[in-house]
DNA sequence: TGCAATAGATAACAACTGTTATGCTACGGT
DNA sequence: ACCGTAGCATAACAGTTGTTATCTATTGCA
């Protein structure tokens, strides 16, 4: 069971070649967190849904924060793999703007879970500035993808040349954030493609 | 000192004539929400914010959970007056809406406030049905509003008829609730007046 | 004046929290 | 064969939590 794949987290310079217990333990946190709430997401919770005793937390993470820390830039990476995969196989054209932006809204139960797990790290970094901190690198990360994918559209002409791609990528990013917030609390106005249509009328007016 | 303003809050069916202690409880608590976070939000740290002890709570208040349910609903009660002001005192224009949807920006220390206790709460929610339900009575309560004005402003033919008010009601509060956000992150990349351009902007592609 | 309800203080309760130390087991290198 | 370390279990620790019961003081009303 040695398993070697590597893994490229900001967090893996110690010295560990195995698939990284972590990982596990982050997802099981991610579980409980959906299920639970982050109040009731305790050690001894996520050790449980592990299957484990709360050893194996402590032994892989320095504290809970650390642990916490870890589980959010997972949402972080989640969310930029998911969108560089899009970059790569898909054409250059609006369309794949669109897609991309789609990775932020709950269309599949996995897409549910990350930002059900965000929005409850996003609320617990109320009155936590280390959190807080943490959000905005993911936040800056995200958008800097974005901002890349509305430069490039403007050099291949397929938004005008007047467009602020960094005012527009917050925007955009406002927009699905809200979008899926709408969608998370079940005002249920709008449905799956409904939210597409709104993202997908504010890139075309790009144009 | 016996003031008797009517408190018309949704949960004062009770027997209180009085300013009703527990306005000046749900306002130690939102204190403590936003400087310490939901989860350092004790009973005795709120009732310390006070300058009480934990008596004023427990006797005001059935559980932590009905205070909880409380200060969340007076961020509710709190937006909806601040718009309905505005419906009041300005003239029905498509400016009035975008005034209204700036009640949701942190524009100033309150309006932080708010936004700050909301998205706590929103956080708290996940995994916990009973205050996620209470998040969406309020969504539609705000939204109704927002629908409302778009209704009027289509008949005073100010936005096209073609327009689905309950849509486009959701793409806006979706908006704002982004832009919000990312201003409580701080990702700085939009200011204040840049946000409002957005909304108004979006506004006036309803034209 | 006297009674009853309200407002609040105080303290004790059990449950739960993160942290830490310690013990056990299995494997990898020498 | 030996030893050190990684991985994990276990248990004890002190602190904090919401809840509850009990007690005191004040106020409104008859």
């Amino acid at each position: 069971m040695l398993r070697c794949q590597g893994s490229e987290s900001e967090a893996s310079i110690c010295p560990m070649s195995q698939p990284d217990r972590r990982y596990e333990v982050a997802a099981a946190a991610w579980r409980v967190i959906v299920r639970e709430g982050l109040d009731r997401t305790s050690l001894r919770a996520i050790a449980h849904e592990l299957g484990c005793t709360t050893g194996v937390v402590t032994h892989h993470f320095r504290d809970k924060q650390a642990l916490m820390l870890f589980a959010l830039d997972q949402v972080t990476q989640r969310l930029t793999t998911g969108m560089a995969v899009l970059q790569r196989e898909k054409m250059l054209e609006r369309e794949r703007l669109v897609a991309m932006l789609l990775t932020f809204l709950p269309q599949d139960t996995e897409r549910q879970e990350i930002l059900r797990v965000w929005v409850a790290f996003l609320g617990h970094a109320i009155g936590h500035p280390a959190l807080m901190a943490a959000h905005q690198r993911s936040a800056a990360q995200l958008r800097a993808v974005v901002i890349d994918e509305l430069r490039a559209l403007q050099q291949a002409q397929q938004i005008r040349p007047a467009v602020n791609p960094a005012v527009e990528a917050n925007v955009l990013l406002a927009l699905v954030n809200g979008l899926g917030i709408d969608a998370l609390i079940q005002a249920q106005c709008l449905d799956s493609q409904q939210q597409a249509q709104a993202i997908r009328q504010y890139v075309e007016s790009l144009r």
